[in-house]
DNA sequence: CACCATATGTCAGACTTCTGACATGAGTCA
DNA sequence: TGACTCATGTCAGAAGTCTGACATATGGTG
């Protein structure tokens, strides 16, 4: 079962694992959202900006995983369409300060019971205990990754 | 800080510290792999390979997590420069089996050195106990999302 | 045999995200 | 004041991946 010291054994690997199990949950995400007329990005914006208002472009960005351009052609988009409201111009710096509208937070709340009952699916089969380790493995894992590599 | 019933509290949420970890090392492993010219599904590519001789482009797909014409394109492309080689015809059905060329597997020396340097990095602040608790719940949470939702 | 469901490989087009680049605003410091 | 650094927003083009569609091969079933 185990190779060389070259290679990495898929199998075991936790590496291979993390990505296993994020891609089940992408794949199940897109399930549930795609009915809504949301993707993931576009979904991760909303629930960010209902628990933090007044969020700027560059912290959604960082906050959804994805890059300030991917997120300012997201944006541009929501605006548009009347799911969020920006600042005319920005109060301090170039930030501008984003907003959800009641229509906004409408169609949030769909996405989020269905993404709640995605999450809870995930969750079925992992004892308080462990729902509790994998609160401390994922976080410390995310860390030692940041910590070692360059910092952006 | 806490919410509603509707809202899902991102900090402590697992799905979102999943996606967190996996885009941490997601961005680490693309880090390493760039100077050898490599994207990820591209190592994944070689990576399997080197551990299944033969498989196809369906199953390459399947364990790279990407869809079949993804790895579709990427195929082509690694049989053009050299790195991989296909049957000519098919064996059996349409699968066409794929194999390594030394060329592919001198490349796929290097990126694997590098990829387990950053899996090492990833796990460093774990214990074996929680090691072997990562891979139980990342296993039951894959297994999960899977069961529970439409069969593809 | 014919019919159907399933799996595979491939092509074409569109979408999302990314990299690279530039200009703007704020803070630090000589 | 001026120079420097850093963060932000945006534009333009490229890269990767996706959805939709089609033809082909296999196996099961009537």
């Amino acid at each position: 079962m185990s190779q060389g010291s070259d290679a990495i054994d898929l199998q075991t690997s936790l590496g291979y694992l993390l990505k296993e199990a994020s891609s089940a949950l992408r794949a199940a995400m897109e399930e549930v959202l795609r009915p809504l007329g949301m993707t993931i990005t576009h979904y991760s914006c909303l629930e960010l900006l209902a628990q933090r208002p007044g969020l700027s472009n560059s912290e959604l960005a960082r906050g959804a995983f994805v890059t300030r351009q991917s997120m300012s052609v997201l944006l541009q988009a929501l605006e548009r369409d009347g799911y969020v409201t920006r600042a005319a111009q920005p109060s301090v710096g170039k930030a501008l300060p984003t907003r959800l509208t009641p229509r906004g937070r409408r169609s949030l709340e769909k996405a989020s019971k269905a993404v709640r009952a995605v999450e809870l699916r995930m969750l079925a089969g992992l004892s308080e205990d462990e729902q509790a380790a994998a609160f401390r493995i994922l976080t410390s894992m995310t860390h030692s990754l940041r910590d070692g590599g360059a910092q952006d």
